[in-house]
DNA sequence: CACCTGAATCACCATATGGTTATATAAACG
DNA sequence: CGTTTATATAACCATATGGTGATTCAGGTG
């Protein structure tokens, strides 16, 4: 639970999506990542933290360079639980428009209401 | 963007996540949905406007009630980015593959080293 | 060794977040 | 009309978040 916490909270900044989706084009180091922005280095080695906390980022130490890449398994996982609830909405849903019918065309059969 | 904040920001918080899942069963008025938890009512009804904020939820005023309905349409379209953000990252991985795969086979057409 | 360069860490600040209690509002009901 | 029930709103508090500038650290390179 606590890891869809720090997931979903990794996602909910548009910065941090903005890496994400740089780095799903390849590692990149920081300078690089910082480069699109209009923000200090610190902030992006933060927002970078928040991402290897997530799990969403891994290091690779490349002499001076920490390059970052993408671990898209935190992705699977949170695609899973957005599934999981739509599904269950959907199921329920279906359920429900089988009794509204039922209700409906309660007559047609004759078998439902005596 | 600032909608994907909101959505990603909402999903964020496990109680926010549990009224999701319960909602997904069918509409539910407040004390309903503070039921399971340890938690005040003005609480949970900020919870609830947070989720509102981010459109997973809606109103629906009946007498004194004010049963929330779960709205599936951003859950869907969070599944899409992150769906969006993984093929391309696998996208650029199986383009990585093909080139290892070249380098490594480069003897094999005798084309490329001669 | 001296010195860049890339990146981390520190100290700080403003605002957002998640919770509380107390109070107000609105509709049903005796 | 007064009361109960369900919810909203207000005021407040502690901690988290997202940013800054200043400093430190680690490795190449002259």
């Amino acid at each position: 639970m606590a890891d869809l916490d720090m997931l979903f909270g990794a996602l909910a900044d548009p910065t941090r999506r903005a890496i994400l989706r740089r780095l799903a084009d390849g590692p990149a180091g920081v300078e690089e990542l910082r480069a699109p922005f209009n923000m200090s280095q610190p902030a992006i080695s933060k927002h970078l933290k928040v991402l290897e906390g997530a799990g969403l980022v891994e290091v690779e130490v490349d002499g001076p360079r920490r390059p970052r890449r993408l671990v898209p398994a935190p992705l699977v996982e949170a695609t899973r639980w957005l599934e999981r609830t739509r599904d269950r909405f959907e199921a329920n849903f279906a359920a429900l428009d089988t009794v509204l019918d039922e209700m409906t065309n309660e007559t047609s059969t004759g078998k439902e209401t005596p």
